[in-house]
DNA sequence: GTAGATTAAAAAATCGATTATTCTGTCTAA
DNA sequence: TTAGACAGAATAATCGATTTTTTAATCTAC
């Protein structure tokens, strides 16, 4: 039997951009915060090379602002990137959900179901930590994972990201999140009618209720 | 009087990264061919560090593939991608360009008139080097920079710097080039106008002919 | 002769230390 | 009193060397 070998990259940089990532998107740290690069080296445990390159990725990435020879700052929030970044993901996910009707296929359909179920069972376990975020996350992709244009998913994917930043600020608000997660079922059973138009308006409503809990967030979060 | 310090960041890591930025796209290597580190930091004259960084940067930005434990590479070129990228241009562009023409106040119509005579002059002054791609790109960026949404002119801009891999594979084609030229000019004429619909019309035509440029020189190229 | 193991060379990733820059508090001169 | 200069501390960026991993070449057993 061969070494069991694992599937995640056991570099340290790659490993410590994923939870860097996790912990940027969750809103471990502050907005607009200096992160301390020597004090990040110590909670995380990871040597300075690694650390820095990742750094560095999600610089480029858009989760940390990079300042010239005074390193790196967690970007601010404002109501004005929220509206931008829900209002692109209204017409990118749209669109990407628009071709994904179009061309998805029938291992899709059945990703699908799977995505919609797993992230319904997390729901009624009532499990609303990173294992529920990293299925809603996984559900979302899925419905759009067939659009055909790499470039669109990845935009997709950093628009998420940056959205999450929001949304994750407060605690969960379950009467509007329990419309939310019937939304999702909702998306599949028109996705697999094929019916892209309606489910194109229910995206769009759905995006647009994320977006008033995330505003709401934004707000009280002052 | 001060020290008329640098405008442009003396920082190692960032100059490489514009350098190599340029190198990548205007197509200095070859399409998937293996970085050797080392040759790099020779070549460019930079210490390892800077240079690694840099590089993340440029693998987050995708004008790089990372790999694993084998360093990074040039992504390979595929028609696939082409259409892909022109289609997603022609999208978000259109797009954006309506947001600008709906929006851009009248330090736009200056910035857009005097982009394009810049441009014009490298035109006829026969110049299609590294300073004509400079304007050509300032060019497109000022048609839709007052757009709004700070998200979209990143996404475009990313799309522009991966098309540009495909268009500048092979030497100028001055027929073609000189039809887009004039495309350049009737594009700020329909904006000050500001009509939107007959503009994104016309960009929707630009980007086509674009692409047939690229497609074009991606086929010669085999 | 070939599949798999072995090892030497090459290359990538990381580390520890050094250098350069920015920040902060104090002092001085107007 | 306060703007600006300065020094020392803190922090960021970079370097050179080391460690780890991959690659390529050779060998061995069947």
């Amino acid at each position: 039997m061969n070494k069991p070998m694992q599937l995640s990259s056991t570099k340290a940089s790659s490993s410590i951009y994923d939870v860097l990532r996790r912990d940027l998107v969750g809103g471990r740290f502050k907005a607009g915060e200096k992160l301390a690069i020597n004090t990040l080296k110590e909670q995380y445990q990871v040597g300075l090379s690694p650390l820095r390159e990742a750094l560095n990725k999600l610089a480029a990435y858009g989760l940390l602002i990079q300042e010239n020879q005074r390193g790196f700052r967690v970007p601010k929030l404002s109501r004005e990137e929220l509206d931008d970044i829900a209002r692109l993901r209204t017409e990118l996910e749209g669109m990407a959900l628009e071709r994904a009707i179009a061309h998805g296929d029938a291992v899709w359909e059945a990703d699908l179901l799977a995505a919609a179920h797993r992230l319904k069972r997390a729901d009624i376990t009532l499990d609303k930590g990173e294992e529920w975020e990293r299925l809603h996350t996984h559900f979302h992709r899925t419905l759009v994972a067939p659009c055909g244009s790499v470039w669109l998913l990845r935009f997709i994917e950093q628009l998420h990201d940056q959205f999450d930043r929001y949304r994750r600020l407060g605690p969960k608000m379950p009467t509007i999140r329990q419309e939310l997660d019937e939304q999702h079922h909702e998306l599949v059973e028109l996705a697999l009618q094929r019916d892209a138009t309606a489910a194109r308006a229910l995206m769009d409503d759905h995006i647009h209720k994320s977006y008033e809990v995330a505003l709401a967030r934004y707000q009280q979060h002052a």
